[in-house]
RNA sequence: GUGGAUGUAGCUCAGUAGGUUAGAGCAUCAGAUUGUGGUUCUGAGGGCCGUGGGUUCGAGCCCCAUCUUCCACCCCA
């Protein structure tokens, strides 16, 4: 039989401990950060009923949903002839289950089922893999993690201000330079209604979603393909010229949206949210963006999202409010908002910038150079004294070349090697070479402990 | 899903109009240096040239299919 050659499934990838341990090191920051807002953990099932997923998240999202065929004789209750049956509404007579997409629906699934054990507001976060069958490209997988915070059953606006220093504070604990960008449903739905296409407004926010990209013809262009008038067009013009600092740009857009309630609404909400950071410090720069969109179509208040600074892959964190995501599982008019933040994204960004810290690939702190047997016995004691009070150290565990052990630390990244053989063991010293500096003293073994615990 | 590229050593890439044993740099290992790494010099190992068909006396190179990765669109973490 001939060896089949061994692959994963396009856009899916293995881990390797080089590798798992640089995302362990993203996991566990931002869950720290999680945790330390009051957050709890939540874990959900890799597949979900495929009702709980159809529809939510737009007929783009419907077509990128892995679906799962039924187990046995899938096609028994199949009537139609196979041919003459269009293969959306076969899927859903042979596939009942389909991979989670996100984690925010299924979330809303959750509080919805488990309603009698959660006190709200529920302030919950989740890490786990998604999928979607999308055409893999640079930070674009098949199979990707998320990292979810969001809080349920509160309408304050203050819940906003908390993920927004969430975000600042993981970016930060990452060395990662980003910028966050806000924007408001409201302020979108307000934009269509002044134009007097209310009902277009998806239509009006992914066209304008693209002005960076293909400038303002370009969303002329757009817009008119979608079927608005040239004269309703023309009153986003203001929309898409405004200038200056984020409360400049509220105000001109008060007077242009001045007989929209809703889109009223939306700048008082995002002005409240600008207000509270004049009295937080955080370092990552806010930024009002009129032209986010963000696809999602259950957000209807605020949309965040983070791009990273230095490194162009597209959003590496992004969320908002949605008013009514546990309406479709029966529990009405309870307000949710959160965000997500895409480890796989994060993890290419820090390392195109290679910014993990050096230390977690290995965190030893002391090497013994291994003369022979003698010199061995000689050290093995002091190692376990350096364990026992915190140092990480280790032992070369063959006597080889000196240089070769040095390799060997150096590539460890280790910053003390101790050298100890006959002359040191006659005189009681050890010879402890620095390894940054690349500097070498005689000293006392209680002195070496002194330095390093 | 639509359109377009890509695949040669662990990594980054050469490979000339199809022509003998497929190259370089970095990395690895060994030696120069028997107690000194990160700099230098010398040498060595390592390739089903993505996979499967085809054309040809002969294919890394040409043709077809397929997979992967990447780019644009769509959309998005």
């Amino acid at each position: 039989m001939a060896a089949q050659k061994p692959s994963v499934p396009k856009g899916t990838r293995d881990f390797s401990p080089l590798e798992m341990v640089k995302r362990n090191f993203i996991f566990d920051t931002i869950k720290d950060v999680f945790k330390r807002y009051g957050y709890l953990p939540i874990e959900t099932p890799s597949m979900e009923n495929l009702s709980t997923l159809l529809g939510k998240y737009g007929d783009e999202g419907d077509k990128l949903l892995f679906k799962i065929l039924n187990s046995g004789d899938y096609l028994e209750k199949v009537n139609n002839n196979l041919k003459d049956i269009d293969s959306n509404k076969l899927a859903l007579q042979i596939c009942e289950k389909g991979l989670r997409y996100d984690l925010t629906v299924p979330f809303a699934r959750y509080v919805v089922q488990h309603l009698n054990e959660i006190t709200f507001p529920f302030k919950r976060y989740q890490v786990q893999p998604v999928w979607r069958a999308d055409r893999p490209q640079k930070g674009r997988y098949r199979e990707f993690y998320q990292c979810d915070v969001d809080v349920i059953g509160s309408n304050s606006l203050l819940n906003e201000v908390e993920l927004i220093q969430i975000i600042d504070q993981v970016f930060q604990s990452l060395k990662v330079n980003v910028v966050i960008k806000m924007n408001n449903r409201k302020i979108l739905a307000g934009i269509a209604e002044v134009i007097g296409e209310p009902d277009k407004i998806i239509d009006i926010t992914i066209a304008i979603d693209k002005l960076e990209k293909i400038g303002k013809k370009g969303v002329y262009d757009e817009l008119i393909g979608r079927g608005l008038s040239s004269g309703s067009i023309s009153e986003i013009d203001p929309i898409l010229e405004l200038k200056g600092d984020n409360f400049d740009k509220l105000s001109s857009l008060k007077k242009i949206l001045r007989n929209s309630e809703i889109g009223l609404k939306g700048i008082d909400e995002l002005e409240t949210i600008l207000n509270y950071f004049e009295t937080i410090d955080i370092n990552t720069e806010l930024e009002l963006d009129l032209t986010l969109a963000r696809g999602l179509n259950y957000y209807t208040g605020a949309i965040i999202e983070v791009k990273a600074l230095e490194v162009e892959i597209g959003s590496i964190c992004g969320g908002g409010r949605y008013d009514d995501l546990t309406g479709v599982f029966g529990l009405k008019d309870v307000s949710g908002v959160g965000v997500s933040f895409g480890a796989d994204r994060i993890y290419d960004v820090m390392e195109q910038l290679d910014s993990f810290p050096k230390e977690i690939v290995s965190s030893t702190k002391v090497l013994f150079v291994n003369f022979g047997e003698n010199e061995e016995k000689y050290c093995l004691p002091l190692l376990k004294i350096l364990r026992d009070n915190g140092v990480n150290s280790e032992i070369y565990p063959d006597s080889a070349k000196m240089n070769k052990q040095m390799t060997y630390a150096n590539n460890k990244n280790i910053p003390f090697v101790i050298l100890v053989g006959e002359n040191e063991m006659q005189k009681g010293v050890l010879t402890v070479k620095n390894m940054v500096s690349g500097e070498q003293f005689e000293m006392k073994f209680d002195e070496l402990l002194q330095k390093l615990k």
